[in-house]
DNA sequence: CGCTTGGTTGACCATGTTCAATGTTAGTGG
DNA sequence: CCACTAACATTGAACATGGTCAACCAAGCG
């Protein structure tokens, strides 16, 4: 199991994948047992997945629905020159093919940037589950907050300057896994340097001195997959981060 | 009524406004006869709005819903040094604060780009709506093209050089605004440079100078409000323009 | 050890910004 | 009809941010 890119398991023992999605949807929406059975009773496959692999291509039709378990995956733009343009960036209990449930193709295509464990859950099953209105309130509210993101994003990448481009980032990043936790706290990303560039619209070159540029004013720390957050407060505020529009629940 | 910057008209003769928002909402989901007439039955006010007012301000709890019916509107950010980042622009049948229906507040403020004539929807009434899962269905896809446009646009902000942006901006609007008619026609746009410019994260001067490069090329001419394509697909091809992300019908 | 991947550096260059002035056009009141 | 005004478009010069290229370093792994 160990150096393959891809292995797929079949129905492991434990749902708790299942309740991670259960988890991402009651937080958009108060669910009834039946639509909470609906969901946890949905046969699904599970799938290890390397780094910078394909999840969802271009165009296709999907059969199966995408369901991120472990690790970071991305919604990926190309130009023609062949620059990418990260364009959302998914953590587990995402849904990275969730337009594609209700839009008839896709249009952009989703990799992977960490390894990564994806559900595979079937297109024809999810959409049963639909007819419960809670459950299809849910994933609306989720594809809104996604747009929320999407938005906030925009300001980012169109009005901020690099080294805030990435602290920005940063702090979505660390809200969205839960690794934020009093004013001094570390997680592991996994990230590179490219990827970060690939999401802010900027060169690899200039995110590494970004990077540079908020070890040296003390914001964080990092060594490898890992980043020290040593002032959350600074951070967020010299990044012109407010949470607000991630729509989390007030811890 | 000349020169004043608000006007409302109470229940106008016509029921043309509520159509358009119909029309939109049967592009996304097939509606039956009782999903029809409960969007049409919805009791409204008209609103004319002059150019650069708000419409929605940010965090507040929206009482009544937007429906633009005649003008240009844009969903802004701003960073705290003032800049302004335009997100998302709307054109007649959209409808600016559909995240405030179902999110707890607005995150970001709308405001017109043009005059503008709006309708106003009483926000319970639109709930009540929402019982048809159909019109749930048209609403929740309808944002989902929001989501598509939102990745399209973060892929030209981040990623491509300032004539191609306005191009790409131009082609977008003019397919939006279904002025597309072969390979030479105009539109009246009535937005500045200054407007192109906050939405593609650039400077006026910046936004002037790709204008010029764009009228040079031949590939558009500009006359104050009006926009004239002499060549469509040479501008589309140019500016890396592919209409897939916005889900039209086939004409 | 040598290969590969990702991080770091410096020099040079390009794209885009800022500031400040000047045109241009449409609307206004005399 | 004509100044007068306001808003927008256009221009040039100086400058800044960020990109490109090419080299080198460091860690992990066979």
């Amino acid at each position: 199991m160990l150096h393959t890119d891809r292995s797929v398991t079949t129905r492991p023992s434990s749902l708790s994948s299942l309740r991670l999605l259960l988890e991402q949807l009651e937080t958009r929406a108060p669910l009834q047992e039946e639509a909470r059975q609906a969901i946890l009773s949905l046969s699904f496959e599970v799938e290890e997945v390397g780094r910078e692999h394909s999840l969802l291509h271009q165009s296709e039709v999907p059969q199966r629905f995408c369901v991120l378990a472990d690790g970071l995956a991305a919604r990926c733009g190309r130009t023609p020159e062949g620059s990418r343009q990260i364009t959302a960036i998914y953590v587990p209990g995402d849904m990275p093919g969730l337009s594609g449930l209700m839009l008839p193709n896709a249009v952009f295509s989703v990799c992977t940037l960490t390894r990564c464990k994806v559900l595979w859950v079937s297109v024809r099953d999810l959409r049963q589950t639909l007819k419960h209105p809670q459950i299809m309130e849910a994933l609306w509210r989720h594809s809104l907050v996604q747009l929320s993101m999407a938005w906030e994003w925009e300001v980012s990448i169109g009005r901020r300057p690099a080294e805030k481009k990435i602290g920005h980032l940063l702090c979505e990043l660390a809200v969205r896994l839960g690794a934020v936790n009093g004013s001094k706290f570390s997680f592991q990303l996994g990230m590179t340097q490219q990827q970060f560039a690939d999401a802010c619209g900027i060169s690899v070159v200039h995110a590494n001195r970004s990077f540079q540029t908020l070890r040296h004013a003390g914001l964080i720390e990092s060594h490898g997959d890992w980043v020290a957050v040593t002032d959350w407060e600074r951070l967020a505020t010299w990044s012109e981060f407010d949470q607000a529009y991630l729509y989390r629940a007030p811890a």
